[in-house]
DNA sequence: GTAATTTTGTAACATGTGTTACAAAATATA
DNA sequence: TATATTTTGTAACACATGTTACAAAATTAC
């Protein structure tokens, strides 16, 4: 499945430098240089369809993805198959960027695509070479790794701190400042909230149950209304 | 307390060079050339005594911080005053690395001194500079990241999926491998152990003890004896 | 060696989340 | 529109960990 890239396959100059996001590796940098830096070393690109798995937990890594188009969803999951959602991410994102230079090179999470997706794939050998002449994508590979340690580090303390009444208020509150209004709507079912939070489906079920029984929001399948929120902010 | 550290200061070109730890910011750069890097930039001494707080959480991050000599502990802590200890360090040893170059420089976490300890203090600038220069402090620093991630992402793995009892057995295991016997006395107390675990000292004691009544260890205080060490493997 | 302090062991009870199961409601598909 | 599928709501019960309190034991300081 693995097509290499021609030398004018148009995706490599600009597909992904629309956007600036913190996460995109080349940013900063103008089209037409993104694609002598990628042109310039081996590389490849790889399609996958939603639901197929980029990268597999445990496994190996010796290239680096980056992917220009679709989201994926990077999760872990124990030998009892409870899942944890770490985060969703949208192109462009560098995948797994710790795990390339580290000192053992297993993935401790997996990606998965969300969407039909594209990435692409440049070895261990390759991002040596680009990072050694172009300062600017390494000044960037630096900023995501820095900002991994952080997303990491926050995640952590949220899973380990923060009870799951207190993850959905804040996930409401959020749906709040998003969407401008009390009346929200919530874009993920209880399945998918719930392993983002790490926890089974019934128990945030429960926690929403609770909330409304108790009237600071009502709740009515994915159509929340903020009926006090002061107790939400306070929720804890 | 701050003191500028002088040209004739031994302590840079030779404290931190003894270890090839994969935690070295200069691992495969000789003492002298160090030395040369150091004084090239403005850099700081700083000692601290056991129990003073180097890093404080929330607190924004400006500076690199080279741990050179002691241990420290890197921690957090909820509202409610639960700590939760992430790791223990011993020089030499790179600080908060992820916070230095993160988009948001706000550190997730305090790093508190675990006996006297004496740390280099370098700002962005300098570490600009020394990164632009030295490619082999670079491609450490990026490791250093690199390996932090990974740190991150087992350490959540584990909190998140482990029950207490699964930790304990393999901390214990891990301590039979150290002490190569199946007497071993742990170096901990169960208060230090109980924070690294994530949970509250009474339930750890309460742990031990099932362990000890269902004949899988022998527990007496800091002493444990490994009765049987395929339930202690198998402990989930 | 004695006293002070820290650490360990234990108990009773509270609380939050997991598990399983199933029906109702909503949504997607034919 | 009818049907199949997914999602939500709920209940009863299990279980791990938290909380508080206090005494016993071990360690440290004098």
């Amino acid at each position: 499945m693995l097509e290499p890239c021609s030398n004018n396959c148009s995706f490599c100059f600009v597909q992904y430098t629309d956007v600036m996001s913190t996460e995109n590796l080349f940013r900063g940098i103008d089209r037409q240089e993104i694609g002598e830096i990628i042109r310039n070393v081996h590389h490849q690109v790889r399609n996958y369809k939603t639901g197929e798995v980029l990268i597999y937990e445990e496994d190996e890594y010796n290239s680096l993805l980056i992917l220009v188009q679709g989201a994926v969803r990077t999760e872990m999951m124990n030998p009892e198959g409870q899942l944890l959602v770490l985060e969703q991410l949208d192109a462009p994102a560098t995948l797994a960027p710790g795990a390339l230079f580290a000192s053992q090179p297993h993935i401790p999470v997996s990606v998965v695509a969300q969407s039909d997706c594209r990435a692409l794939i440049i070895s261990r050998e390759s991002m040596n070479q680009i990072l050694a002449t172009n300062p600017q994508v390494l000044t960037n590979f630096v900023r995501i790794l820095s900002n991994r340690v952080q997303f990491l580090s926050n995640r952590l303390k949220s899973l380990q701190f923060q009870s799951l009444r207190s993850k959905f208020a804040q996930h409401v509150l959020q749906q709040y400042v998003l969407q401008k209004s009390t009346q929200i709507v919530l874009k993920k079912t209880q399945q998918e909230l719930s392993e983002m939070f790490g926890v089974a489906r019934p128990s945030l079920a429960r926690v929403v149950r609770d909330m409304h029984n108790e009237g600071i929001i009502h709740a009515k399948g994915k159509h929340i209304e903020i009926r006090n929120i002061d107790m939400l902010r306070k929720t804890k």
